[in-house]
DNA sequence: TTGTAAGCGTTATCAT
DNA sequence: ATGATAACGCTTACAA
């Protein structure tokens, strides 16, 4: 709130002109003879004007600002999510506003708060119910859904996963790994739902039996870890150990490494691990962690992109981008390791 | 900019009343009949009304929403930073807009245009010059500068940096670490000079000659690696190795570590090294990294308060708050490693 | 308790 | 080329 700003009045009495004329000097815009322009804009200098982005909101019926909802901003995959997406905003000269929804209620809420105070909306994942963002659309309001399966009018960006997991799974047999485990939640979230279907449907196309059940964990470090220390100590006294992990995230895939390292288990001769998104860590750690890599800022740029297609050019029928993933061989599928990492 | 929303007329007409009732109704101040009250919210439900937050705003001349400004949203630490700052602002049910300057000029534009569309400021380190935070000020907008010397009316946190690169390094001299040197730039920011500071007075104290100047590096892994490479395979071949290297954050001092380990250096062994922050990958890699832990979250949430005294509370006076850090010890340094961490 | 009306600082439409 | 002036959607005295 810059208290006792100059206003559009200041600076037209200054001048000697109607406020119309400074509005439209001030935006470059209309006619205005270039004598006027000099006198105008020297008082613009002068009194250090700048109009006010609300009033501007208000009359123009745009924010040059666009929004972007998160769960969480911890953990290194949202933030270079929204690394792409404020760093493409920036160039596109739009504000940045950003909301964690902190899985709480009266989220909603806050969405719509938020929509009230943007040209266009970034919806990560389920943060958000379908319905909300369906009311969205009425609204008019651009939205492009990131890592989630479409939604009536919203644009989405997604990374490809189902393929990907096949392609990992298959990498993993190639190691003559026959017993693998997927760790991590697919009801929780529609990435990891495509994760695991990719794990069973490379089961399925080798003839193989169904695998076991996902061993379920959050997509944390913590998480997994917790759950790996359970079902391994568990494999240990009696039970039957996997040959391998596939974790539906770093994250996890780094929790295991921990749990197998605490429980003595040798990484990846007794157990393989592999993780997925290829978080700078995943190079770091020893062993170095096969993983799926995810073009994390692309898929904020891309919404970024999305997003000003419909503001600026207007663009009405919905696009839906799928970025492609790569594997990323390291050593704890059982590979030698093959970049010049650390150990 | 949700078209065709219901305005405050909408619902005033709707219930049969005037805009002063709903506005009445809607803040849930002011004295309004119980039936009436009713009337009105039942009209704004129906008609699903949410008031305009830039109408809003421009009336009440308040945006309820606050700005922070980085650098750049690359690497933990801002990412930290920002975790911090969302969480806090969202308990205090402020929208937050961010901007990354992204060494870029015209900077300066932007920081002035949110400063418009925000209630307070909070800008980190050195991404904005003085004579603009002080402009900001001037126009009352309450600013908190973060990791920044204090600047004339804003209020400031930081993290202590002096007396705890003097422990670092004391701790390395008690290792036997006589020859150190430090890694990082400290004409680049704030945070680095008071670390350099401490670790010439740590030397001074003890009555040792002045060390080498610092090992220029910017605070990236990349940077930390290609220096430290150049350094280590000079004094490989004729010129002399130091014992330590102390590095001015920890991306710096993984760069350094994998140079270390292509060029054949043990660690510690040949070569100590530590770093500064203690982000989270500082206890996966190996060997572990001694290192200085700085509280990232808490200078965000902490600026975030400082905020809302401000905002709301109506404080004036400056505060000034100095965040304590921690000594991390861990392997890189030459300790045992003393955590359950990988390897 | 409720309504009227004057802002808030712009943009944009008409006249002139 | 310039100036009045009506929106934009709300808050907030001030009246009634």
């Amino acid at each position: 709130v810059p208290k006792g700003s100059a206003t559009i009045y200041h600076v037209a009495r200054h001048a000697g002109v109607s406020i119309a004329t400074v509005s439209r000097v001030q935006r470059g815009d209309g006619p205005v003879a270039d004598k006027t322009r000099a006198k105008v804009a020297h008082s613009i200098k002068t009194l250090g004007y700048r109009p006010s982005p609300n009033a501007r909101s208000l009359a123009a019926n745009r924010h040059e600002a666009s929004g972007i909802v998160f769960p969480d901003l911890s953990g290194p995959y949202y933030s270079e999510v929204i690394y792409g997406f404020e760093r493409e905003a920036f160039e596109a000269r739009q504000s940045v506003l950003i909301l964690g929804t902190h899985a709480r209620d009266g989220a909603d809420d806050l969405v719509l708060d938020l929509a009230g105070r943007v040209d266009g909306l970034v919806i990560m994942g389920r943060t958000v119910p379908d319905r909300l963002v369906a009311q969205l659309g009425q609204m008019k309001m651009p939205v492009v859904v990131l890592a989630r399966p479409a939604v009536d009018g919203a644009d989405t960006v997604r990374a490809e996963n189902h393929d990907s997991a096949i392609e990992l799974v298959n990498h993993m047999f190639g190691h003559g790994l026959g017993d693998l485990l997927f760790v991590g939640d697919p009801d929780a979230s529609p990435d990891v739902a495509e994760r695991w279907a990719g794990f069973l449907d490379a089961h399925r196309r080798t003839g193989r039996p169904r695998p076991a059940s996902p061993l379920v964990s959050d997509l944390t470090e913590g998480g997994g870890r917790t759950a790996v220390r359970a079902r391994v100590s568990t494999g240990l006294k009696g039970g039957t150990l996997p040959a391998g992990l596939v974790c539906a995230n770093d994250e996890i895939a780094l929790g295991a490494l921990r749990a197998a390292h605490e429980l003595g288990i040798q990484v990846p001769g007794q157990l393989a691990i592999t993780g997925w998104d290829d978080i700078p860590v995943a190079a770091l750690v020893s062993p170095t962690l096969t993983t799926i890599r995810q073009p994390m800022r692309e898929l904020g740029s891309t919404a970024a992109v999305l997003l000003a297609e419909r503001i600026s050019a207007g663009r009405r029928e919905p696009r839906h981008v799928l970025l492609p993933t790569s594997l990323v061989l390291r050593a704890s599928c059982g590979c030698q390791a093959i970049e010049g990492e650390i150990s």
